[in-house]
DNA sequence: GTTTATAGTCTACAATTGTAGAATAAAAAT
DNA sequence: ATTTTTATTCTACAATTGTAGACTATAAAC
């Protein structure tokens, strides 16, 4: 990972499977990346190289002498996805989007607390 | 809206934007739609006409008589977007998930006790 | 009933996404 | 240097998405 800010990314869906390989693995020899896509996803080494390609035209990873390396942080990538969904579908209210994952679920004690505790050092 | 349990319903950017008006006005005629999208989205009718017959296929919604009604709820749909998320990007763990958006944001002293209320009734 | 307006369908086309075989280039082995 | 192996690029193609103009069918007015 090397740098850029931009704000909302958005990666389909095959293109978030490769760049969570490279997250996890980066810095990543193409071969070896393909390597792990052929078994992980079941892809061709060609189909990782056209979306290396690809992705590399939009400014996402640098495929440079047989390496790759992501430009987009991981929980940047996440946090814009989230926050496009807070905003689109919960209107930005953050009591109702997180009402939407709380409604049918049980949360264990250490679970409840670990947000409690943020909750408190998020409000002013 | 009349039924379908559907797990995972995916809608496309523009998909959930006519979805959008849909769930807000139904049932509606397909022109007030139009209409709608016209000035809301720029869109024209004949657009919005072709998203109707293939949202339709694909069983978003039913376009019958003149008039337009959704077969997914939203609630439905939002949420559906919101677990992929929080599995794939932060592996299924609502406080991680939950940290990302409180990490850099303030909440008034009301959304925290909504929260807080939440979290309570979901401990076990 | 014929004109006019309104609603709806069809066809089209470009961009993006998902996927990969075939060809080529580069590196390693002999 | 030539063969062999390995890495990379090219070309291709189908599906989906975004978009709409041109045509047709239907309903409303005269």
């Amino acid at each position: 990972m090397e740098d850029m800010k931009e704000t909302n990314v958005k990666l389909s869906e095959s293109e978030y499977r490769l760049m969570d390989v490279i997250w996890e693995k980066e810095p990543i020899s193409a071969m070896e990346l393909a390597g792990i896509c052929l078994e992980k996803y079941d892809w061709k080494k060609s189909t990782v190289y056209t979306m290396l390609k690809r992705m590399g035209d939009k400014g996402l990873l640098l495929f440079e002498n047989k390496t790759v390396e992501s430009l987009v942080e991981k929980a940047q990538v996440n946090k814009s996805e989230g926050e496009n969904l807070l905003h689109k579908a919960y209107g930005g209210s953050l009591p109702d989007f997180f009402a939407a994952f709380l409604q049918d679920r049980k949360l264990t004690k250490d679970e409840a607390e670990r947000i409690q505790k943020m909750i408190e050092e998020a409000m002013e």
